[in-house]
DNA sequence: ATTGACATTAACGTTGCGTAATACCTTATA
DNA sequence: TATAAGGTATTACGCAACGTTAATGTCAAT
């Protein structure tokens, strides 16, 4: 009639060190033991087994647990209702989180629509303040051939193409301390310079050098620049400068 | 412009333990150390402190907080979304625990009018297969009596007399292993007895004696009895005709 | 007697810090 | 400038509920 740990623990379904511990911490222990230390289990023990694993089940410690089983001055009832009001609170809490991870989802889509237009305004330099300075010096088909093409690219080459933008910003900002002439830097540039030249136009050293300087000037996109570092706009167009003289 | 921990700490709303911690798991290292140790916190380490902290109330362990502070804003988002579906899965689980409790709470309500019923019954001996030995033993007008004054009183009398009654025989239950003649035992034998004379009428000493007899032969006494200890009737029944003869 | 299945105790690992205990560092005041 | 007072640093244990080895003992059957 009683049984061994592990056919208890079959029985029942919990794992033979769990009836160990309980034992250790006085929840659960066996009615009695061999000589040799084995825990033999009676009936009773597995009907207190069963409640247990039932107030477990709904969350209780098992200090609590020890005190609802043992002690019936302890109101069975009260600690029930007790914890329904603790689940309530924690329903609660994780409601706020979903709603929280909601919003901020929202918030962080809303936020790359945001940065992805605002990065484009700042390449996009049809806008008419700036459209006649960009004439002057850049000639007239280089802007117009560079907002023709992001204008005709899909939401998915725009996002692709926002990321490399992002990607080459970022490693900038890395070395947001070096000079402008360092290697690191120039490599940044020339890397910068290639990714103009595939995906819009091939500049002209000048050109580039032009497009250095419009930088500095162009709030639009000074803003979006020192997002990735202060100071940033400033040694991107120094390093233009240093890149362009060194190619002549 | 750099902050040591207690500035931090008071600042962000954390413990200097925490920053501590926080520093031990690599989640988040000062700046730079003075050379005696002392951690130095920039403007930037409160910000990503802010950002831990930001996940940490959405419920994220600090091990995923790492990961997700030191990656890109892509897997955030990913990681936000893995978190809404825990968290929708625990509330589910929280629901279902709070259903089971309201469940257990009724099913407990349940039980204590049935159990209050049976207690009833127990007292009750107008059941026809008990009402003729009763009225031999005891005369006819005790039985009429009791069970009139049971059935004449509101629903909260009867919990209140129930009451009275659990606690009686809870206390004998102390005893149980007590002999039937030992104070302790006899002093709740008087306590039964002045329980019946206030409740329902004077019984004489031979009547309560009659009483105890009756209440080892009728089961439903018994069984109901029995609940508050094994043996208890005998004991009982045994002291109750210590106590009349101690009376005389 | 040996073996294989089952049991035992001991002790570390996990999560996120709280809470000492003890010793060095910094700074303000005398 | 010495000293007191208050910060800070480094261990290291504690908590909850077991999981997980590791080393070793017991039981039952061959």
């Amino acid at each position: 009639m009683v049984k061994r740990v592990r056919e208890v623990a079959d029985l029942i379904g919990v794992s033979t060190r769990t009836l160990r511990h309980y034992d250790q911490i006085g929840l659960l222990s066996p009615k009695e033991t061999t000589s040799a230390g084995y825990r033999l289990y009676s009936e009773e023990n597995l009907k207190t087994l069963q409640q247990i694993l039932f107030f477990k089940e709904l969350g209780f410690p098992l200090k609590e647990i020890k005190k609802i089983i043992y002690s019936p001055s302890f109101n069975q009832r009260e600690a029930l209702l007790l914890q329904r009001k603790m689940l309530i609170e924690k329903r609660n809490n994780i409601d706020k989180m979903i709603k929280t991870i909601d919003k901020t989802i929202k918030h962080m889509l809303g936020e790359i629509e945001m940065t992805n237009e605002e990065k484009f305004e700042g390449i996009n330099f049809s806008h008419k303040a700036y459209e006649q300075e960009a004439r002057i010096r850049w000639g007239n088909q280089s802007v117009e051939h560079l907002n023709a093409k992001i204008k005709s690219m899909s939401k998915e080459e725009q996002k692709s193409l926002s990321k490399r933008w992002e990607t080459i910003f970022n490693k900038l900002a890395l070395f947001r301390d070096y000079s402008a002439e360092s290697q690191d830097v120039q490599a940044i540039i020339k890397e910068w310079y290639d990714f103009l030249n595939e995906n819009f136009k091939n500049y002209s050293l000048d050109e580039f050098y032009g497009l250095g300087l419009l930088y500095m000037e162009d709030e639009r996109f000074t803003k979006n620049i020192e997002q990735y570092g202060a100071g940033l706009t400033r040694l991107m167009s120094e390093a233009m400068k240093v890149f362009v003289d060194n190619q002549k």
